[in-house]
DNA sequence: CTTTGATGTAAAAGCCCTTTACATGAGTCA
DNA sequence: TGACTCATGTAAAGGGCTTTTACATCAAAG
């Protein structure tokens, strides 16, 4: 497919996605220059607009493609909530992190407001998908507690979110967090997760259950 | 002071300051040009030279500036915990949305990643001044609880700005969360706080208590 | 083999960032 | 009063980025 030397590059769009990724990793959103993108990948300046409308469109590729990536990795850490719920839900936590780390440039643009004004106007199907993960967890977590004490599953499942992003935006990078405490982000987010859970009376008093 | 016809400004920097964040408003992060920002101040593109090193450096201002602020609400809210150590919380909790709310711009500026790539290596003291609001209110929290069930006050106030994060930015502006739950950021928070602080054992569950 | 459409290039207009040399004016000191 | 000085602003210019327009290349289809 690919021709690097050829005067049709064969594979730019995700060429460009990829640079683009790898520049904003390096030198922040701001530092991301559709020039430099096109430089390399070895072509004009002019060129990936045959690929996208403009520069806020290939963001917002990178922005959409990512959180394509994301749901999947949730959907399959969350496993459908085997072999337990919990144990599955302690993957769902981490492989929010872990995406969060491994793909920092993803994860900016998908998340951080004040990128693309128009851009984040629009709900993104698969941001629908990766929520819905988190709204399956919080359901069969849920299950366990009387009907009369379940709080909406919507809120429970923004509590969740909120917990996971709040962590991995604090931690990011260099991010304001990272150096406040000796504990890497995995340990923050379960140890508040764990608490939360005992509040929804889904897991037991530390002092009721005594093993933990 | 200010003389808006004389060919000395008398006030230039703080009206800079003052246009970036409106800019940053309008179009985001990225929609903010220092050009702009001296058209809009009055002067030519090479003024905001005198004041700032360069365009990172009046966004590193920003950043301080709304820092100095954030701290001073985060401070004045919690007013050390009276008339009581929950009451004062909530105020806490309110007043961090609120200027989040308010100040878009520099909430934005202040805690997004890939902004500004060097300025968010150092942390700057009014930053820690702000964590330590958080970290007072987490050991007035605790203090009710027998120290051999006191988890460590930085991971509880961790655990209280990771919350208050995740939802100030999930709800930030056209927000990807803003459509998915009928309530306003302060009810999220204020439910998610008070899940968690039942799981420390601070607030008695609901079943226990009753009166909601 | 020619045509056609997708994909890339070159060139140019316009904006922005930043530097450099120069202009202005308020306050100081004689 | 008058000259000096320093902070602050301007004008002009270089270089980069974005985006458009006209043209070039090449693969595939007829």
């Amino acid at each position: 497919m690919a021709r690097p030397s050829s005067y049709h590059h064969g594979n730019l769009k995700e060429v460009l996605l990829e640079a683009a990724r790898k520049l904003i990793e390096e030198h922040g959103a701001f530092g991301f220059s559709l020039t430099e993108a096109a430089r390399l990948a070895g072509v004009s300046p002019a060129a990936p607009y045959r690929h996208f409308k403009d520069r806020d469109a290939l963001l917002a590729e990178v922005a959409r493609n990512g959180f394509e990536r994301f749901a999947a990795c949730l959907d399959t850490a969350w496993n459908n909530g085997v072999p337990t719920p919990l144990s599955a839900f302690e993957n769902l936590g981490k492989a929010y992190l872990a995406f969060a780390r491994e793909e920092p440039a993803s994860y900016t643009v998908m998340f951080e407001t004040g990128l693309a004004p128009g851009t984040e106007g629009e709900t993104l199907p698969a941001a629908e998908r990766a929520f819905e993960v988190l709204q399956q967890a919080a359901e069969a977590l849920c299950r366990s507690l009387p009907e009369d004490e379940r709080p909406p599953l919507k809120l429970v499942s923004l509590h969740l979110w909120t917990m996971a992003h709040g962590v991995a935006t604090l931690f990011s990078k260099g991010g304001r967090a990272a150096r406040k405490v000796p504990m890497t982000p995995e340990e923050v987010l379960e140890s508040g997760l764990l608490i939360y859970l005992k509040g929804l009376g889904i897991l037991p008093d530390a002092k009721e259950d005594g093993s933990g």
